[in-house]
DNA sequence: AGCACGCCGACT
DNA sequence: GTCGGCGTGCTC
């Protein structure tokens, strides 16, 4: 007896393809199937009848098999994210489950606070709750109670944070607590080590999964939780196909799988801030005195903010500098024609990067070196414009000879380990001042810093994004949050918007309060936003994708079209990039028009977060 | 005429 | 996505 199937091909956009086997197979089981005369694997769809042309044999039934919970779950995402249902099911890692799993009981040694243990009730009766909480108010104490419950409950439990957020200490916190029974997860640890936790996992040894975005998609069973720490961050948006929101993705899972999910965070995004019930918890940790002080400085370190940071510095404390911006200096522009250094292959201009001696492209990472004159016309008239880590590090180490500056973002900090070493070398006071990027910002505790700069929070506020006020709000407290985490600490930011971040600087919930109206009829969580993406090197063509895709969307009902034209990267690695904004109410209405309009050529991007 | 490269369509 | 067929255009 010959049994067919349709078969969806991992990670591939196509759809489901028929095979033939003489076993029965349940759905949801991994195969491998000849695809071109190659071998590759793919998970059983469905069966289906024999069918008209002749297919090819199953070549081999694994054992493994995702459950029809999980099923569902790839369905939703293949629906929701426009992808097909091997690239949905793609993402996740199965997980072979032992007959006779392992049960543990931790024994209960949290203390926690009163308003903690509100916080921990209130999480604890429903399904869905938003741990609204300041940094340093505890929120990490609540987690782990919630962790333990989930285990004496003889459940398992996945912890996401923020790739960056994984920071040796709350490695360390959470391995104190939990021993062996909690593993970390993310993108780079080792094929080796992941087999070995999947191992563990399967057998009931490792209760807790904590790791960044792809921690999600492992199929662990029993879940019983799921806490998405540092909930507003766009870092949990995937940025290629499919282009999931993990924390969104969580929510779903989280309903299907019977799981609890907690979102935490000390500055909610709006959306959830607005979808779920949440909790409050102030600042009660500490007793801390924070004092913020506006300044209005050109491009750069000024006088005032020179100033605070010597005052700082000749106490012995320890301050961070953060910047939106790396390299030396973002652009070279000239000041003749004043055009700005171009990526020979992206339509962005080059950053100045004096270490290497280049001009080195954020995008491609296309590197040249420093012209004298200006590619554009010749003019010997090249200037710097807008200061990066390094070069604040350079200046301020000219100044301060006899303290240590460490330049802190993606370029310098490039794996866990060097992370690691940063990170220890500042606690142990081996460095003075840090320098940063957004990576400042996420979740690690600096003991002694008593002084935060914040320089360039005014281009963030300038971005063309419907968020713009809530990142940069969001980002100011953040990067706040990191001084005077024991005792006092002051901040200094350098605007000329000092009257909107005064207002609500001590009241996060005021600004999403104020901040919603202006959402109300145009933006989430009022309206539903999804995104066509073209992208082609041939410049004809892609306008010629954009052309048909604009025809498809012509007579779509409950669809409005916000905008459509050059993306605000018009070329990026030599293709030309268009997009389309569509507006709605419902997803349902945009989904209908995604399905009926995508192709190959075009990517969609469901509820995007990037705008610039 | 022979070969290289790039585009496009099919993949069960 | 990835492979191979085929057409264009350049070289021997």
């Amino acid at each position: 007896m010959n049994y067919y199937y349709e078969i969806a091909v991992i990670g591939s956009p196509l759809s489901p393809l028929t095979y033939e086997s003489t076993e029965s197979i349940e759905p949801g089981t991994l195969v491998t199937v000849k695809l071109k005369n190659r071998l590759v694997k793919g998970i059983i769809y469905s069966q289906c009848e024999k069918p008209k042309f002749s297919c090819e044999q199953i070549v081999e039934v694994t054992d493994q098999r995702f459950n029809s919970v999980y099923m569902h779950i790839f369905r939703f995402i293949s629906q929701y994210y426009v992808c097909s249902f091997g690239e949905a099911a793609g993402l996740f890692t199965p997980v072979s489950v032992q007959k006779s799993r392992q049960r543990f009981s931790i024994c209960c040694d949290i203390t926690l606070s009163k308003r903690q243990e509100e916080a921990y009730r209130f999480l604890q009766c429903h399904p869905v709750g938003l741990l609204f909480g300041d940094t340093g108010s505890g929120k990490t104490e609540i987690y782990m109670k919630l962790l333990e419950d989930t285990i004496n409950a003889g459940k398992t439990a996945l912890f996401l944070m923020p790739e960056i957020s994984l920071t040796p200490q709350m490695q360390r916190r959470l391995k104190k607590k939990f021993g062996d029974l909690v593993a970390i997860w993310h993108s780079k640890i080792t094929k080796k080590r992941k087999t070995e936790i999947l191992a563990q996992i399967g057998s009931g040894e490792v209760k807790i999964l904590a790791g960044a975005r792809s921690a999600l998609f492992v199929a662990i069973p029993d879940l019983g939780t799921i806490i998405v720490d540092e909930e507003h961050d766009d870092s949990y948006k995937a940025s290629n196909r499919p282009r999931y929101h993990a924390r969104d993705v969580a929510l779903y899972m989280g309903k299907a799988l019977g799981a609890r999910v907690v979102l935490g965070s000390a500055t909610p995004s709006l959306t959830s801030y607005r979808k779920f019930p949440f909790f409050r918890l102030r600042e009660t940790y500490f007793q801390t005195n924070k004092r913020f002080r506006f300044v209005k400085e050109q491009d750069g370190i000024g006088e005032e903010i020179l100033d605070a940071l010597s005052q700082t510095l000749s106490k012995n404390h320890q301050a961070i500098i953060f910047l939106p911006t790396r390299a030396n200096y973002k652009y070279l522009t000239c000041m003749e024609c004043g055009k700005f250094v171009e990526c020979p292959f992206c339509a962005v201009g080059m950053s100045l990067h004096r270490e290497r001696n280049a001009l080195r492209c954020h995008y491609c990472n296309y590197m040249q070196r420093i012209p004298e004159r200006c590619p554009s016309c010749n003019a010997d008239r090249l200037r710097t414009n807008r200061i990066g880590t390094a070069q604040v590090v350079a200046e301020l180490s000219e100044k301060f000879p006899d303290k240590t500056f460490m330049k802190f973002d993606r370029d310098e900090v490039t794996t866990q380990t060097k992370l690691k070493k940063i990170l220890k070398a500042f606690n142990d006071k081996e460095i003075d001042v840090l320098v940063g990027t957004q990576m400042l910002s996420k979740g690690h505790d600096y003991h002694d810093v008593k002084l935060a700069v914040v320089l360039g929070i005014d281009t963030i506020l300038a971005q063309p994004d419907f968020r713009a006020r809530e990142k940069a709000m969001s980002l100011l407290l953040q990067v706040a949050g990191r001084s005077g985490r024991k005792g006092e600490g002051s901040v200094i930011v350098s605007t000329a918007n000092a009257d909107f971040f005064a207002h609500y600087i001590d009241d996060y919930e005021r600004f999403l309060r104020e901040e919603l109206p202006w959402r109300e009829g145009l933006y989430p969580p009022f309206k539903k936003l999804m995104k066509f993406l073209v992208a082609h090197k041939n410049r004809q063509k892609a306008l010629q994708i954009l052309e048909r895709l604009q025809m498809c969307l012509s007579d779509v009902e409950d669809v409005e079209i916000v905008g459509f034209g050059e993306a605000p990267v018009a070329k990026i690695a030599g293709k030309y990039r268009f997009q389309v904004l569509l507006r709605a109410d419902s997803p349902t209405a945009l989904l209908r028009v995604a399905h009926k309009c995508h192709c190959a050529e075009c990517e969609i991007d469901m509820d995007p977060v990037q705008f610039s």
